[in-house]
DNA sequence: CATGAATGAGTGTTCATTCAT
DNA sequence: CATGAATGAACACTCATTCAT
């Protein structure tokens, strides 16, 4: 039994070690400076068994940020699931993200690399769109599910209403990244929880 | 009279040119991809100019990006400088500033290679910092000018408000980057405009 | 009856699709940019099956290079048969190879890299040799065969005169590869019956 | 005086000295085998030298073989000035050929590397052509100068005889690197002279 | 016999930068 | 100031080959 599948199961595991492997690696020198090499070594392997397992360094970045964004939808959607208003839950889930920033900013810098990159490459702005994509998909469903009584009468459609909390969320972590001193922890909380109690208060008063 | 300062005219000519074939030969090729001796060929000098007039590549691009800064500050002075609300003027300053990125996106993109590339080199940190931190600075100043009988009474400071705009306008660049589809044109200005007038009411229900 | 053999007949298939495979690849990219795996998928295996029925991929170029050599020898065999003086012959089986190589220059093509590479690598020439040898091996063989009246009495020996006529439709080939325009379409045939013609002509004169 | 043009002349040393480094690596190793940093490194540079001197290893390589082509005419036309009938003065030409492969038999090498090359590369070709060319041109020359009495009345135009003088040459090189021990020396200029003789021969009995 | 994961040798080229002129 | 010859660091990728299954 252990031995069974067990060509499949180790070429699973170097494709893992290898993933891991350019985690880190890709986070401590970014995607330019991060070399084949490197990486292979720093799991184990001869470069070659990176070229066994991606078609090379591009695919093997897009696998590693692919990871990331389903890691991170995760994180979203269960700091989503405790009870809450849905400014409470936003506020909570801006918080989250920005705790994540802090802590490790190495995703985002790389998406900016190669949002940067795909601008200029429509091939991989297709193979990054698919993967980026995740996040706001998921914020827009979290809020629709949420919106049963709520939402729905808010004077911004889910849609647009996702577009702006992502839009608020990334544009934070930008200016965190230019100027750390210029963005006090917990205004984005604040202020995504500010837009939907406004948003709730003039849908109070003036219903459809 | 035409000989005049020739020595030094001659050299803030030869500067300018290079700065003027920079901004040409990283706007189409990016920051990387962009050659010093083609920067300096575009101007019609050997690459040895910018060197005898800059440090080096990165501070070439440096002294670019601090140009496009200023005149991206000069545009939003300029619409801001039109009659009408503080939402009013908020609206047309994102609706602009989504218009320049459709336009021109270069600026943009090279502001995230830099931002990326600075988390991992603290000298270039700063001294893209001093460059960048312009625009939100700008910001700020014309909210409070602006502020004199409207924004002093709205529960969120200039400080913070002026950091919630640019924050929208960022995120927003970056989503329209990532997925132009996803970005309607002028909901950018929809959404400033709204959160503006949603403080506003507030503000007029709960007076200080 | 079509179930005798499977296990030699399978494995002869299995060579014979290579080789078929190779002689495509190989003429189509060259020695050395073909690649092992692009051989054995154009012939429906996996590049391991390469290393199961040949040494490697110069082992298999060579095999392939042999079958060359003998369809070479019997095309010109079958030219040879047709009957005429030894001039005629001569000059069909000259036009026969300038044909061949217009139709299908690829063979003579390896020939020259694998001549380059054999110069330099001692063991390759051995084997090289063995092979291209056959062909003016046979070029002597049809000579004396055809020379019971004729060429017995040529003022060159039959060893010599089919050096010569091998070296003209090789030095010939080459020319063409190098300047397809400076060699008209049946010099070589002229040339050779020429050459034979006036051996015979000054034989006729001065008889043994 | 000798501090003049130092600028020029420096660099004419160094791309003499590459050139130089390239004959020996290039012969030793082959085309492909010889690396571009070996041969900067035998000249005393960097590998950045050639690329400053050259557009690449192939033209490093294309300007040494058009040295080569002319020292190889230059051989040849001194060879030729020697008095002597036709016959005389290609036998010994032909002599001198066989004589200089034998000693060095690496720029016949390259060419047959660079033939096989060329025919699946146009680009290649033509400008390998140009060089090539060289020489069956001045063979050609030779000829219709020492033909003012004798050639013109050969039963085989100047243009064809060069170029059977020339295949004949090329196809016995060919073959001696093949099967040195089949090719007597001196059979080379044994043929030449014999076909020369003979034509004149049937030229004297049938006078145009 | 055939497969295919992993190995690892091997290299041309680009380009920012320096410095003598 | 401008030139341009020379430097040298840095790297993804291909592919023949091996070997466990």
């Amino acid at each position: 039994m252990p031995q069974r599948l067990t060509r499949t199961e180790r070429q699973a595991k170097t494709r893992a070690d290898l993933l891991e492997a350019a985690a880190r690696v890709f986070a401590q020198r970014g995607y330019d400076a991060a070399s084949v090499t490197e990486i292979a070594e720093e799991a184990g392997y001869s470069h070659g068994a990176v070229y066994s397992n991606f078609e090379g360094k591009e695919e093997l970045f897009l696998a590693l940020y692919e990871e990331w964004v389903a890691r991170r939808v995760a994180e979203l959607e269960l700091t989503w699931s405790h009870e809450g208003t849905l400014a409470e839950r936003a506020r909570a889930a801006a918080d989250d993200w920005m705790r994540s920033l802090a802590r490790d900013p190495e995703p985002f810098l790389l998406r900016l690399e190669f949002t940067a990159r795909a601008a200029r490459d429509p091939g991989l702005r297709r193979r990054l769109g698919t993967r980026v994509g995740a996040v706001p998909l998921a914020i827009r469903r979290l809020i629709e599910e949420a919106a049963d009584g709520e939402a729905r009468r808010l004077p911004l459609s889910p849609d647009e209403l996702a577009l702006a909390l992502q839009a608020l969320s990334l544009g934070l972590a930008l200016e965190t990244l230019s100027n750390p001193d210029a963005v006090r922890p917990g205004v984005g909380g604040d202020v995504v929880a500010l837009l939907i109690e406004l948003l709730g208060e003039r849908a109070a008063r003036a219903p459809r």
